[in-house]
DNA sequence: CGAATTCAGCGGTAT
DNA sequence: ACCGCTGAATTCGAT
C-alpha cells in the first residue's frame, strides 16, 4: 500500500493544479516547484531522495515570496479571525505584501525568529530559518557531509516495510554499549540530584530496592530490548513496556501511599516509573521518525505523557510538539513529527478531522512569566518546515479522563497534514502561531470515535443499532446497551439479569476473620488497619480505585468495617464504573465492550451467576452444556507480562464454578481470547457477617473505548477434555488454537 | 466539590 | 543551561 508520504511527496506530475496550490500555500513549496521523478517509492535511497530543496538563495519561481506571509504589519491588526482562509493573515493579495512584489516587501523568517546569539567567525551557524537573504554564514559552507550520512540520519519510516531489508538501509545510531553508557551517566546524575536537593527525590533508591520492584526489574529479559528492539518496535514490545511501565508506576503509587506524606512535597509515581525504564533501556522506537510508528495503533490511549515518551510516539515529556532535524540534500531541517493537543493552549478541536493547533513558547500558559510573542523556533519553526514538506505528523489528543477528572487520556488519532498556517493575536494580544492540521484520510477512527460516544452519552445522536438502551433494567448503577449493528438477530437467548453472585448456601464461605476500625478510610501500610494487614501490609488498590497487582485472593472491607463506602479497599463493590455495552459481534456471538476507556488496573465488573454446589458440579462435569460458565477450577496461562510472583495466580479454597446461564451480568458475555485485555480476580468480601469469594475482572492493560473485552477462559483437564474444548476465534498469532 | 494555583520534574535540544 | 500543552498536592471560590 503506498498510502502516505510517497504519494504526498510525489504527485504525478500535471495532476496537481499549481495556481490552486500556490493560493493555498504561498510560502515556497517545494512539492509542486520540484516535482520528482515519477514511480519513486517512499522508501527512497539517497539518490532518489524525494526531498529536492531549492538552493538557499532562490531563485524563487514568480509569485512564490519567501516567507513574506509572517510579516504582520504592526498597525494593521490584520483580521486573521475573520478570515481565516486567508492564509497566513494576509487578507488579499493586492497590498504592499501581495503576490505583486513578494520580494522586495518580503521579511526574512528569521524576523521571527531570536536574533542569533554572536558568534565567533566560521562557527556552525544553527540558525535554520535564515534561509534567504541570510546574512551569516550557510551552514553548508561550515560543514560538509558524505552522501551515505544521507540515508543514515533519514528518519522516514515506511509503515508498510519494516523488514529487515529496511532496517539494514540505516545504520543504528545508538549501540548497546553507547546505550548503557548513557544510562549510566544518567543514573548518576540523578543520584546526584537526589543527593543535592533536600532530599526531595531520596526515596527513589528504595523504590528499587523494594522486594517487587527489584524482581520486576530483575526478571525483564533485557535480551528483548537489544538494539533491534528498541530501534524499532512492535506490537508485543509497545505492549510488554506499556504494561511493566504501569505496573511499576502503580506499585510506586501503592508504596508511596503507605508512607507519611510531606507537605508541599509532590509525589510523581509516573515520572520515577519512566526514569527506571528509560534508564534500563525499557523503551522503543528510540529512533525518531516521521510517520507511522511501529506497534503503535491509531486509537491506541496512554494515561500518560511518559508512555508516549517510552514507545516513541512523541518523545518529549512535556513539550507538545517533538520533531527532528532531517538532512535534505545538503540542508538541516527541522520537521515536526507528532504534537499533543491537550486543551493548555487555544487549540480549536472542534472537527474531529481538523485541529487548529497553537504554537509553543509565549508563556501562554504561565501564570509567573510575562507574556510574549511566540517566536518561529524550536516546535513552531519544524511545525512551519512541516508545512512545506506536506510530511505527515502525529496527533496525539489530551482528553479529559472521565474515570479521574483531574487526569488526562491521551487518544493516539493517527497521522495529519498540516495544510496551512498563520499568526494572530491571543487572548492575551501577543502573537500566537497557529497551524491548521487535516486528518489523513483512510485512518482508523479514533478521536471522532469519541466525539460519537459523547454524543450518543448526551443524547445529541442515537447510537445505530440499538436494540436495548439498558438490558439491565437498571439494575446496574449504569444502563447497558443492547447493540446489533452487524446482523439482524434482536438479541440473546432470554436470561435474569442481577448483578451480583448467588451464593445457593453458604457453605462455601469463608469464615470472617477480622475487621477493620478505619472510620476515615484505609489507608495503604497502616498497621492499625486489619484490611492492609489481611492484604499483606499494603492495599491491593490505589487512591483511585486501580488494582495494582494480581493477588492470589484479595481482602476487601465489607459493611461490618467502619470505613466509609467510598473506602478505596471496596473497589469491586461500587458496580459499573464504566459504560457498557453489549453487542452483536462478527463471528463470535454476543460480546462486551466499553464506550469509555479502561485504564490498566481498573475494575470492570465481577461475574454474576449461581455458584454450583458439589453435586451439580459433577452433574455439570458431564455436561456438555457450558456456554455460560466461569470455572475457576480450570488451568491459566500465567498473565503474558508480569512474572508469577508479581502476579500471583488465583487461589480459591474451593472448586469455584458459576454458571450464568439463567441468569447473571454482563460477564457472561465476555468472550474468550488468547490473548486478552482482561483478567479476573478472587475477592473475599464480607455479607451477613459471613464472607464470600467473588469474581472480579480487571483490565490488563489500557483499553480504548469500543474494543472488546476478553479474558482467557482456561482449559479443562478431564479425560473427555478434547471433545469439549471450543475453537479459539481470537484470531491472534498466539492463538492457542482452543479453548476449555 | 470543581477550578485554579503552585511547583518540582524529566528527557530532549541547543549552547 | 534551558525549555515545555505534566501531574499531584494544595488552595481558592462558587455554590
Amino acid at each position: 500500500m503506498e498510502q502516505g508520504l510517497g504519494q504526498d511527496y510525489i504527485p504525478a506530475s500535471g495532476s496537481f493544479d499549481k495556481s490552486r496550490v500556490l493560493n493555498v500555500r504561498p510560502l515556497r513549496c517545494l512539492v509542486p516547484i520540484f516535482p520528482s521523478p515519477p514511480n519513486m517509492s517512499s522508501f527512497s535511497l539517497p539518490q532518489a531522495a524525494p526531498f529536492v530543496s531549492a538552493s538557499p538563495t532562490g531563485p524563487f519561481p514568480p509569485g512564490v515570496a519567501p516567507f513574506y506571509p509572517f510579516f504582520v504589519p504592526p498597525d494593521s491588526q490584520r483580521p486573521s479571525e475573520q478570515d481565516p482562509q486567508a492564509p497566513f493573515g494576509v487578507p488579499n493579495q493586492a497590498g504592499p505584501f501581495g503576490f505583486n512584489n513578494p520580494v522586495q516587501a518580503a521579511v526574512p523568517i528569521s524576523s521571527f525568529r531570536t536574533p542569533p546569539r554572536p558568534q565567533p567567525a566560521g562557527a556552525p551557524n544553527h540558525n535554520w530559518g535564515a534561509v534567504n537573504g541570510d546574512t551569516g554564514p550557510s551552514r553548508r559552507s561550515t560543514r560538509t557531509r558524505t552522501p551515505s550520512a544521507f540515508a543514515e540520519e533519514d528518519g522516514y519510516s515506511d509503515s508498510q516495510n519494516q523488514s529487515a531489508q529496511y532496517l539494514s538501509s540505516f545504520s543504528m545510531h545508538i549501540t548497546d554499549a553507547e546505550e548503557t553508557s548513557k544510562a549510566e551517566r544518567k543514573k548518576g546524575k540523578s543520584q546526584k540530584r537526589a543527593r543535592g536537593s533536600k532530599g526531595v527525590n531520596i526515596s527513589s533508591p528504595d523504590v528499587e530496592a523494594d522486594p517487587i520492584v527489584s524482581n520486576l526489574l530483575a526478571s525483564i529479559n533485557l535480551t528483548t530490548f537489544d538494539t533491534f528492539r528498541r530501534a524499532d518496535g512492535d506490537k508485543e514490545s509497545v505492549g510488554y513496556i506499556l504494561m511493566i511501565y504501569d505496573f511499576l508506576r502503580r506499585r510506586i503509587t501503592q508504596i508511596e501511599d503507605g508512607k507519611e506524606a510531606t507537605p508541599g512535597v509532590t509525589r510523581r509515581p509516573d515520572l520515577r516509573a519512566g526514569t527506571i525504564l528509560m534508564n534500563k533501556g525499557i523503551r522503543t522506537n528510540i529512533k525518531k521518525r516521521v510517520g507511522t510508528v511501529p506497534g503503535v495503533e491509531v486509537g491506541d490511549i496512554f494515561f500518560f505523557r511518559m508512555e508516549t515518551c517510552l514507545v516513541g510516539l512523541h518523545a518529549p515529556c512535556m513539550a507538545g510538539i517533538d520533531y527532528m532535524g532531517l538532512k535534505i540534500s545538503q540542508e538541516e531541517e527541522p520537521l515536526a513529527v507528532s504534537i499533543v493537543s491537550s486543551g493548555g493552549y487555544e487549540d480549536n478541536v472542534e472537527d474531529g478531522d481538523v485541529l487548529i493547533y497553537s504554537g509553543q513558547g509565549g508563556n501562554i500558559y504561565r501564570k509567573d512569566k510575562e507574556v510574549m510573542d511566540q517566536k518561529l523556533e524550536r516546535g513552531n519553526l519544524a511545525l512551519e518546515k512541516s508545512l512545506h514538506r506536506a510530511n505527515e505528523v502525529r496527533v496525539i489528543r489530551g482528553i479529559k479522563d472521565v474515570a479521574n477528572p483531574t487526569g488526562k487520556v491521551y487518544v493516539y488519532d493517527g497521522l495529519y497534514k498540516i495544510q496551512e498556517s498563520w499568526v494572530e493575536k491571543g487572548k492575551s494580544g501577543c502573537n500566537v502561531f497557529k497551524y491548521k492540521l487535516v486528518r489523513v484520510p483512510g485512518q482508523p477512527e479514533a478521536f471522532t470515535m469519541w466525539k460519537s460516544i459523547q454524543q450518543w452519552k448526551d443524547g445529541v445522536t442515537s447510537r445505530v443499532g440499538v436494540i436495548l438502551p439498558d438490558l439491565t433494567s437498571g439494575a446496574e448503577s449504569l444502563p447497558v446497551s443492547l447493540v446489533n449493528d452487524v446482523d439482524g438477530e434482536k438479541g440473546p437467548a432470554h436470561f435474569t439479569y442481577f448483578p451480583s453472585l448467588k451464593y445457593s448456601n453458604p457453605v462455601n464461605s469463608v469464615q470472617s476473620s477480622s475487621i477493620c476500625a478505619c472510620q476515615a478510610g484505609c489507608l495503604s501500610g497502616d498497621p492499625h488497619c486489619l484490611c492492609a494487614k489481611k492484604n499483606g501490609g499494603y492495599l491491593p488498590y490505589t487512591a483511585n480505585g486501580v488494582l495494582v497487582n494480581r493477588k492470589s485472593l484479595i481482602n476487601e472491607c465489607g459493611p461490618s468495617c467502619s470505613c466509609p463506602p467510598n473506602c478505596r479497599n471496596r473497589a469491586s463493590q461500587g458496580g459499573l464504573k464504566v459504560r457498557l455495552e453489549v453487542f452483536k459481534t462478527k463471528d463470535k456471538g454476543w460480546g462486551l465492550r466499553s464506550w469509555d476507556p479502561i485504564r490498566a488496573g481498573a475494575f470492570i465488573c465481577e461475574y454474576a451467576g449461581e455458584v454450583l454446589d458439589k453435586s451439580k458440579v459433577e452433574e455439570f462435569g458431564s455436561e456438555a452444556e457450558d456456554e455460560y460458565i466461569f470455572d475457576a477450577t480450570r488451568t491459566y496461562q500465567p498473565l503474558e507480562v508480569l512474572p508469577g510472583d508479581l502476579n500471583e495466580d488465583p487461589k480459591i479454597p474451593f472448586p469455584l464454578i458459576i454458571s450464568a446461564k439463567n441468569g447473571g451480568n454482563v460477564a457472561r458475555f465476555m468472550n474468550h481470547s488468547c490473548s486478552p485485555n482482561v483478567f479476573w480476580q478472587p475477592i473475599l468480601r464480607e455479607a451477613n457477617k459471613e464472607t464470600f469469594i467473588h469474581i472480579a475482572f480487571f483490565a490488563l492493560r489500557h483499553i480504548p473505548p469500543m474494543t472488546e473485552l476478553t479474558y482467557d477462559y482456561g482449559i479443562v483437564q478431564t479425560n473427555n477434555a478434547e471433545q469439549r474444548r471450543k475453537k479459539c476465534l481470537c484470531g491472534l498469532s498466539k492463538c492457542r488454537g482452543y479453548f476449555y
